[in-house]
DNA sequence: GCCGTTTTCGGCCCGACTGTTTTCAGTCG
């Protein structure tokens, strides 16, 4: 059992024990111990064999011993037991919005409710109001709290949330009273996924700052609303939670509401380690909880918050709790890789498969933003319905960019488009033969049609990267965000193929897949595989997403050396011939 | 369940808001 499926059990358990009443402390062992793993930069397996498990911060004897049956096994009696011993729709309540594991049991104790449509009938039938503790407040919360479930996903793409927020932060920014504000949470730490979206501002005037917030166009309903918070619910079902600090606090605030949580305790315990308390309101001289002004280490911003507790500024991407702390404190730190520093893509679609634009169209709009270059990789002839290419309109389409190229550089434009292919990874073989392939300047693999093997896709993976003329893998999981899985690979042997054959791993920055995740690209880096952050794009406008990719390659650690597109033409091309060479030698 | 240059036992980050309560528990982030 790999790494990724041992955290889900660890979290889950963690979860159910969270449903038994057991110690918080308890709970928060196992959600710890799975992140670690997360972020493990070795084989779990090897660990395992290797009984080095007790000596990672965080996993003691406990876990260790649980960790170790399922990597051996496949199984762990401990968790089946748990699991068998509480009703799996007790699981699902927690999902709805103001119930937590204490509510849970005593609905569960008391009207024996282990289902949200038990749940909804009594409360409907007035029996949930009459529990010590509930009222009717409460149980026409939770009909409300089982109505959004039901309509609303509670998980949103980051492409989505920052869509949400940018028009309402540049509202606040608009406001008079608003002296500084900005986005928190995992949004600013750019999350694949998040839950809600989090504003902060400061002001002298914070009731109006709030009242303004919730009394915007495109919000349905205001869920909470105090005198420096609100949450509101936006038009589409993101939650949007606004908090409203005075400007000495603003540093603070942005720290603490950007997270992660695992963070923020490190960044608490290294204030207590010093003789000082850290909160949202600031860091204080002081033992005790506090928050006196007086007292508070005056710090502009959040650079001089890090600077006090002996930290680096960390970039707010890389603030899980995954080495940074390491890293900031020997100031090692790396320097991340800039949306700017991209200087075009190597992944794309023109309308001679499935894109919506012409070549011409794509040369001007690519030209027009001031890249380099934009590789022409249509689908290859297996994906029929995508309008695939045989070798023949291939060969037209290499003629077609050749003209057009020749007329830029008549024209004394530097623009380039490059030929190339995604050409899918079938069974046995790749969809051209390598004579086909060595007259394209970019070769994209993708496995469009995944075995449901973890063996089999594995070392179709690895036949890709060893092929000379790959340059690099497309979305090598295959995840939709939020719709599909990622099918079953071994992710670890097929990077380190990668390493071995110099093929790169193409990060595909298309919001549904941001594809390598952040959290392999630690290893890949550690491998010395290259990253080619991709657009995916089919259209112009998809020329976006490459600032979404950055994003997700910084929280992936990543510099500009590591990654490809991020080099002038010139040495764009000298690394394309490189795998070549290496094989013809 | 984890951890230790105050500790091998007794801590473990902490504040805002809501609803049910007359002083606080539960939830959330």
């Amino acid at each position: 059992m790999d790494k990724d499926k041992v955290a889900e059990i660890l979290v889950e358990i963690g979860t159910l024990l969270e449903l038994k009443g057991e110690n918080p402390f308890k709970t928060r062992a196992y959600s710890n111990g799975a992140r670690t793993l997360e972020g493990l930069n070795e084989p779990l397996a090897k660990i395992v064999a290797e009984k080095r498990l007790g000596e990672i911060k965080g996993i003691g004897a406990a876990l260790e011993q649980k960790i170790t049956e399922l990597v051996e096994t496949g199984k762990l009696k401990y968790y089946e037991e748990l699991k068998a011993s509480i009703p799996p729709g007790l699981l699902e309540m927690l999902e709805i919005s103001g119930l937590g594991p204490k509510k849970i049991q005593a609905l569960n104790k008391k009207l024996g409710i282990d289902s949200i449509e038990k749940l909804e009938a009594a409360c409907k039938a007035g029996k949930v109001a009459e529990l010590d503790g509930f009222g009717e407040k409460t149980q026409a919360n939770i009909l409300e709290g089982i109505a959004f479930k039901r309509t609303y996903a509670s998980k949103h793409l980051l492409s989505d949330a920052w869509l949400a927020a940018e028009p309402l932060l540049e509202n606040l920014r608009q406001h008079p009273d608003v002296i500084r504000c900005g986005t928190a949470g995992s949004l600013r730490r750019f999350k694949e996924v998040i839950g809600d979206i989090d504003l902060l501002a400061s002001s002298k005037n914070a009731a109006a700052v709030i009242e303004f917030f919730v009394s915007q166009e495109g919000i349905v309903k205001a869920l909470a609303k105090g005198d420096t918070k609100a949450s509101v619910i936006l038009d589409g079902g993101i939650q949007c939670d606004l908090r409203v600090v005075s400007d000495a606090e603003f540093p603070f605030a942005l720290a603490y509401f950007t997270g992660s949580k695992e963070h923020n305790i490190v960044m608490r315990q290294r204030a207590i380690q010093r003789g000082l308390r850290l909160n949202e309101y600031g860091l204080f001289k002081s033992k005790e909880e506090t928050r006196d002004a007086k007292l508070r280490v005056a710090c502009v911003d959040e650079a001089e918050i890090f600077a006090k507790l002996d930290l680096a500024f960390v970039p707010p991407e890389l603030r899980e709790d995954h080495g940074e702390f390491t890293a900031a404190g020997k100031n090692d730190l790396p320097k991340l890789v800039e949306w700017s520093d991209l200087k075009g893509a190597l992944h794309n679609h023109s309308n001679w498969s499935d894109g919506h634009n012409t070549l011409e169209e794509i040369a001007e709009f690519m030209d027009g933003l001031g890249l380099e270059y934009w590789a022409i990789t249509d689908h290859s002839k297996a994906s029929f319905q995508a309008n695939g290419l045989d070798a023949k309109r291939l060969r037209e389409q290499i003629k077609k960019i050749s003209e057009l190229n020749k007329k830029f550089a008549a024209e004394g434009r530097e623009f380039r488009l490059l030929t190339g292919s995604e050409v899918d990874i079938l069974k046995d073989r790749l969809d051209f033969d390598d004579d086909v392939l060595a007259e394209l300047e970019v070769v994209v693999a993708s496995l469009h049609v995944p075995s449901s093997s973890e063996a089999e896709n594995t070392k179709r993976l690895i036949r890709a990267a060893e092929n000379p003329f790959v340059h690099m893998l497309g979305h090598l999981t295959g995840r939709l965000l939020l719709e599909r899985e990622p099918y079953p690979l071994n992710i670890h042997a097929v990077i380190d193929a990668c390493a071995a054959t110099g093929t790169w791993i193409e990060l595909n920055c298309n919001p549904y897949r941001l594809d390598l995740d952040w959290r392999h690209w630690l290893y890949a880096k550690s491998q010395g595989v290259k990253c080619v952050i991709n657009p995916d794009a089919h259209r112009n406008a998809h020329v976006g997403f490459l600032r979404l990719g950055a994003g997700v390659a910084r929280k992936g650690w990543l510099g500009k050396a590591e990654v490809i597109n991020t080099l002038p033409t010139s040495g764009l091309r000298m690394q394309l011939q490189q795998k070549r060479n290496s094989h013809v030698s």
